[in-house]
DNA sequence: GTCTATACCCGGATAGAC
DNA sequence: GTCTATCCGGGTATAGAC
């Protein structure tokens, strides 16, 4: 794939609206996220948000599928727990992103909601996801194993997800912690986590995960 | 207050807008539920809802205030755990609410929206409320005096609402069960709650609460 | 005090010109 | 690939009938 010929321009066009709806977004909330106030940003015309993409619901969706998409590629290198804990410091970061997901897979839960369908396949493809790590903790005896990992992983999902929202009501909660402690509940202590060295163990995967 | 007079016919409709935004809300979802679907329903006019309510987000605040009271009303001679295990059940009889309610709750997100005073207070006000209860189960010595009840308050409460989400997209989903469950997480099992007797219990305290 | 009709504004979406 | 013009629908403001 050539960054010159003709496709160039459109796909940094592209790009570029997708960063000024993360951006706006994390400025102006959701009710503030119009087309036109995107386009402003861009500095372009409404008209092309719909070119680009037929309608906001499709570009706020691309959005979360490009951060699901980042997530994936950031976890190299590291065990699943850890990642987590590693995503939910990232996303503190960045608070639109937060924002823009909550508010969603909230609207999502209309029952005849196009993306509807998504947010349910990605509820039940991370269930055994994390699942399986929960049955790997088992396995080196750290988690109890007469908990129903799956149920454990279920419960985590739904925890994060109350956190953000609260999160966003209170800046200044901090979510690593109540996750951590969260985990911590359930058996789940990944070593590193506890050392405080955190962000000198992500900076080395991050390097060793350059080519 | 006497239903008669000039005042009575004004609260009926009120009271009735406030019934059919819930009905149409559990119906139609968010997005169907606009100013006209709901006078619609009530059979008057889309400016008539001006009237009572001056504005859509004043008229959806009402329904949620109205639940709280509600269940505030409804939690009389129960400890409060068991209040919340009973709020839960009735809730996800009642579709409507709960989906009005996380819809409120992550719009209510945005920086400038009028309503997320509202919300702030509310986890204020709820989380020590749980944290007292969590206290009285430690002075019984049913949870580990160790654990701060604050952080246990806020984590519960992150729980429901995430897994009120994941309800929302998966109606199947046992809320109960994974609430139940994570209590006992963190040592809470109140006896009630254990027996499988939870309707009769219910009965009996909704009779000891009428007059 | 209760209610409607009407008019207005803004956001999203579509058609077609350049 | 990009814009302008236009439409449509939802929420809101107002005037006034009953």
């Amino acid at each position: 794939m050539s960054d010159r010929g003709p496709y160039a321009k459109g796909r940094e066009r592209r790009q570029a609206i997708l960063d000024s709806t993360l951006e706006v977004f994390s400025t102006l909330g959701s009710r503030g996220a119009s087309m036109s106030a995107i386009a402003r940003h861009v500095g372009v015309s409404p008209a092309l948000l719909q070119y680009y993409f037929s309608t906001r619901e499709d570009l706020l969706q691309e959005v979360i599928t490009a951060w699901d998409r980042d997530n994936a590629e950031r976890s190299e290198g590291l065990t699943h727990f850890a990642d987590w804990l590693r995503g939910v410091r990232h996303n503190m970061q960045h608070p639109g992103l937060i924002h823009l997901y909550m508010t969603a897979v909230v609207e999502a839960t209309d029952a005849d909601h196009p993306n509807r369908e998504f947010y349910a396949r990605r509820y039940e493809g991370l269930t055994p996801e994390i699942a399986q790590e929960i049955r790997n903790q088992q396995a080196s005896g750290n988690v109890d194993p007469a908990l129903d990992p799956e149920r454990i992983a279920r419960i985590l999902l739904a925890a994060i997800e109350g956190l953000q929202i609260r999160w966003l009501h209170q800046p200044d909660f901090d979510m690593v912690e109540e996750f951590l402690f969260t985990l911590e509940r359930f058996g789940i202590h990944p070593p590193e986590l506890l050392t405080g060295e955190l962000d000198a163990i992500f900076e080395r995967a991050a390097e060793a995960a350059r080519p």
